[in-house]
DNA sequence: AAAAATAGTTTACGAGTGTAAAGAAACTGA
DNA sequence: TCAGTTTCTTTACACTCGTAAACTATTTTT
């Protein structure tokens, strides 16, 4: 049981009998003292309670145990799920992440990006807004702070992790074109260049497979991705103006509106005989697999962005050189293969 | 345009021609200051790029302007919305919110605990893991850490913001008994106060209207709350163990999971005639209205919850007296009605 | 315009840590 | 046991900003 409150650094040395200099070498690396020396300090920690003030470690330090995470919308399950790993991954290697959601606002992200800069952090990985970023706010940080940048492929930082959009579509693509009527696509005003990329796989693989690209554009801006499906939806099934039966959408929380208004319109989604229409996603979002009825999409590899992204960091912050080339790493979506199309 | 880089606030200091005291009064707060002065310093802001830094502020300041959030699981999307909300009053007034999730971990909780702790915080607010918490640590930080309890009320904190499950579970009892039958109760293993309150009110609810309660306990641990509910769900269908065609579940996202495993039984899901199965919730989650059907539930007020723990946590910082009695303060539901039940 | 009040400057110290240099102590291996 | 190596101690300065005291300049009041 912890016994005195210990104040400083200084005091903890008297008690633990151990010098300060080396107190603060234990505390940067405990590997970095000898073990009869770490037993006492580590012996001493857990009669007192004493922990180094995080305030004066990062002013003096050159190079801060700190890691940025900015994503643009923390109240996206992808985002959710993305960072939870993330941050997994950055305490496992013994730093400390500090997470920054744009709310979807420039200004909001422009901010956590200088309220980061200042926390001089060893590194960040930050998936920008998009085409809402503050371009040369970006810039300016990432000339500064290793930066991987994931999700969103915007032409800054030192690397990019991400999915491969060309592959991914094309795989859905093929697939509902092999079991149904070729779909049509079904996006909103495209807020990062993930929506462009998958427009353009769409559009390419359609007219490589000999089929007629249909691209439907719902109206609406913001993150509430299934509030505008869901209008949007109804919309397209109200004046049956929806070109094909098979919707193949941007993303997953476009199609769970869309599949919300669908089910309200009476229409029964799926591949089965019965079905008016098939419904297929992209992402696979957590909460993807209980939609009703379950939505087909492709599968980003949460897990291996995580890792991977957070492993290309180190290698930033070990070596500066690492990455003068900014590598682009992408990932392959998987088919998921469920009742909606 | 930002010229010259400037390292600290002595150079500053010396490009504004604005002594480095003022000018640390000034970043204090701008008001502070003469209006002359200030038109100085932010005209110098404008030509010169410099931020104070953070850590050497907070080692300084006796009251941080840092705001502690602390929730057991960010990925679930009611404390994503409620930590959005937070984040935003907390900028407002000018402080600093830093967030932190326990990712359903105990340990995890403990250990953002210590880190927030030792970031000397003017204030936290938390909402504990409940079951889960290290309840000695957790009372070891509020003892020195102004700290409002949200969400789940464990008895720690100097202030409690959260709703009346008492109020909200007896108006939807009340509701689905008034159109149909009386509802049976679907519930896990309850992770906090607020399942133990939920079931407790369902309880008292049925007996006072006269009807027998039914409570079925879903087995599964952890955050996964709709595959609990979808897995449970499937099994109870398939058994035809329901022992009511009205089911309230303690939160929505359970309802999403139970309505996924009756959609996949084929059974219909609404209040309407030819429908098998009523389903309710508790929350309002945000996706809640894009379920098939749309879910009849109980909506917490997010905004008041925010607005409001953020207003107390603030009087708290001020006036270290203010809340000598823990006052709890619980928002009434509001019944949501859409097509589920 | 003089007195009073306010806001600024100069100077100096404090906060808790990192880190470098010089030397003492403790280990290592034969 | 003893030289060689590693690790620790001592001492001292650095980092950046908060803040207090004593004093001066500016603004407001009368």
């Amino acid at each position: 049981m912890p016994g005195k409150k210990i104040r400083n650094m200084e005091e903890f040395a008297k008690v633990s009998g151990i010098s300060r200099p080396t107190l603060s070498k234990y505390f940067n690396d405990p590997d970095s003292v000898r073990a009869t020396t770490r037993g006492k300090i580590e012996a001493a920690l857990e009669q007192y309670e004493y922990r180094p003030n995080i305030f004066a470690i990062n002013q003096n330090r050159k190079l801060t145990k700190t890691i940025g995470i900015v994503v643009p919308y923390l109240a996206d399950p992808f985002f959710a799920e993305l960072v939870r790993m993330i941050e997994n991954h950055c305490i496992d290697a013994g730093f400390w992440p500090v997470v920054f959601s744009a709310h979807g606002q420039q200004d909001l992200e422009t901010n956590a990006l200088a309220t980061l800069h200042s926390l001089r952090p060893a590194g960040a990985l930050i998936a920008p807004l998009g085409r809402r970023s503050d371009l040369e706010a970006v810039r300016r940080f990432t000339a500064e702070v290793p930066t991987v940048v994931f999700d969103s492929n915007v032409d800054i930082g030192q690397a990019f992790v991400g999915s491969n959009n060309v592959q991914s579509i094309r795989m859905i693509v093929d697939y509902l074109c092999r079991t149904g009527e070729p779909p049509c696509f079904f996006e909103m005003p495209p807020v990062n260049p993930n929506a462009n990329k998958r427009r353009d796989a769409y559009i390419q693989s359609m007219e490589d497979l000999g089929h007629d690209p249909q691209v439907i554009q719902a109206e609406g801006a913001g993150w509430e991705f299934e509030r505008i499906g869901l209008e949007e939806g109804t919309r397209l099934i109200s004046n049956r103006s929806l070109p094909s039966e098979t919707i193949l959408c941007s993303n997953d929380r476009l199609a769970v509106g869309l599949i919300a208004a669908a089910y309200q319109k009476g229409l029964r989604i799926g591949h089965g005989s019965g079905c008016a229409l098939r419904v297929a996603g992209h992402d696979d979002h957590p909460w993807s697999q209980f939609t009703c009825p379950p939505l087909t999409t492709v599968a980003q590899d949460y897990e291996a962005i995580a890792e991977r992204s957070v492993g290309i960091l180190f290698e930033l912050i070990d070596d500066e050189q690492a990455a003068k080339d900014r590598p682009e790493v992408l990932f392959e979506g998987k088919l998921v293969l469920r009742s909606s199309a």
